[in-house]
DNA sequence: AAATGCATCAACCGCGGCATG
DNA sequence: ACATGCCGCGGTTGATGCATT
């Protein structure tokens, strides 16, 4: 059975919300409290339907709502309820006092959401997303692979233009790995070192710590991941000759002929959210011998503010401590600019992700 | 200065859940 | 058990302002 629009009748008002409009809500609604929405219109001597006058207090006008912009620490609240509880504006709401779902909502969508995508991760399942962030380091650097690699390559997007599931097998793998590691060697030439703003880095290994080499190693990591491989075979000897090295997954451990190490998994770190399953083996995993330390999970979701100096303990003997100073990334424009340097995440275009957007 | 594109956000729409008769 | 009505939620739209060309 169909529901009349509660809008529909004759002489009730929509749009815009006039200044008198809403001083007589107001003023009904600390006389009375808002009772029955459905009979509140007509006794406040409004000519709105009851929905627009909840929807009018609930997100404009009640007195507790706080304005302005988004905190660090509400914006990272806000991701890390999202990952728990997804599209539930209401429940993320309700845990942050002075915010209304559709504000939430609409900050996510226009500022959260497409952050995550520019960092190549997906804003609905927050995991790494091969598909944006893989072929884009691939793609954007074609002198890389041949054209018998891309055609592969494009398997990854599922080629026929439709919603294919991403095409990833172990031996994919191994050619993007290959592929990867090639990438490593020219990348290493040109920033053995990260400076960011006023950020202060402290890394120690060369090669092994540069951006590029961190994201390679990660969408391996990803591609894992996504593909469920569950186990991605080490490379054969032959393979040794390719003097950047590889990754491969191992029994729940990542193993690395690059630099020598065996990867324990790290212990828990201290955000208990669904990223954990995610972005934490990212970042504990990779970050000590690949990047040099830098924590994904910290740039993502623990903003600047909120995220003291991490200090990870990588298999080698090196320390790396990083400290981004929340007082260099304040504004929205800086926090971009903050992560997609760190990320050196590009999307070529070739790979148009507006549909994502 | 005008035209165009983009970003933002208030408000609307439709649906599902729940209460009530 | 079923019909009806209300409320709240999530998705979407459209107006507005700003930036760019």
């Amino acid at each position: 059975m169909g529901r009349a629009p509660c809008c529909e009748k004759n002489g009730l008002k929509k749009g815009p919300w006039t200044a008198e409009e809403d001083q007589k809500l107001i003023d009904y609604i600390r006389k009375h409290g808002h009772g029955s929405w459905r009979t509140l219109p007509k006794n406040a001597g409004l000519a709105r339907c009851g929905k627009s006058c909840r929807l009018r207090w609930t997100n404009y006008l009640r007195p507790d709502i706080k304005r302005g912009r988004f905190s660090f620490e509400e914006e990272e609240t806000i991701i890390q309820l999202h990952s728990i509880l997804g599209n539930k504006w209401s429940a993320i709401a309700a845990r942050l006092p002075g915010r209304t779902d559709n504000e939430i909502k609409n900050y996510w969508n226009t500022h959260i959401r497409k952050r995550l995508l520019r960092m190549g991760i997906d804003p609905v399942t927050h995991s790494p997303r091969l598909d944006l962030l893989d072929l884009s380091v691939l793609l954007a650097n074609p002198s890389l692979y041949s054209t018998a690699q891309l055609d592969v390559s494009r398997q990854f997007l599922g080629g026929g233009g439709g919603v294919e599931p991403p095409l990833v097998s172990s031996e994919l793998l191994r050619i993007a790995s290959n592929l990867l590691t090639s990438s490593n060697q020219n990348q290493c030439q040109q920033s053995d070192s990260i400076q960011l703003n006023n950020n202060s880095y402290q890394g120690s290994n060369s090669c092994a710590t540069s951006t590029a080499q961190f994201l390679n190693d990660a969408q391996l990591l990803m591609m894992q991941q996504q593909a469920n491989v569950g186990q991605f075979q080490p490379p054969a000897a032959h393979d040794d000759h390719q003097a950047g090295g590889m990754w491969w997954y191992d029994n729940g451990a990542i193993q690395s002929n690059f630099s020598e190490n065996l990867l324990a998994p790290a212990p828990a770190a201290n955000i208990t959210t669904g990223y954990e399953n995610h972005l934490e083996p990212l970042a504990h995993d990779f970050a000590p011998a690949c990047f040099g330390g830098y924590n994904l999970a910290a740039s993502v979701l623990s903003t600047p503010a909120s995220s003291p100096a991490t200090q990870l303990n990588s298999s080698s003997t090196t320390t790396t401590t990083y400290n981004f100073n929340s007082a260099t990334t304040s504004t929205e424009d800086e926090k971009d600019s903050y992560c997609s340097q760190l990320l050196k995440f590009q999307v070529p275009d070739l790979l148009d992700v507006s549909d994502f957007m």
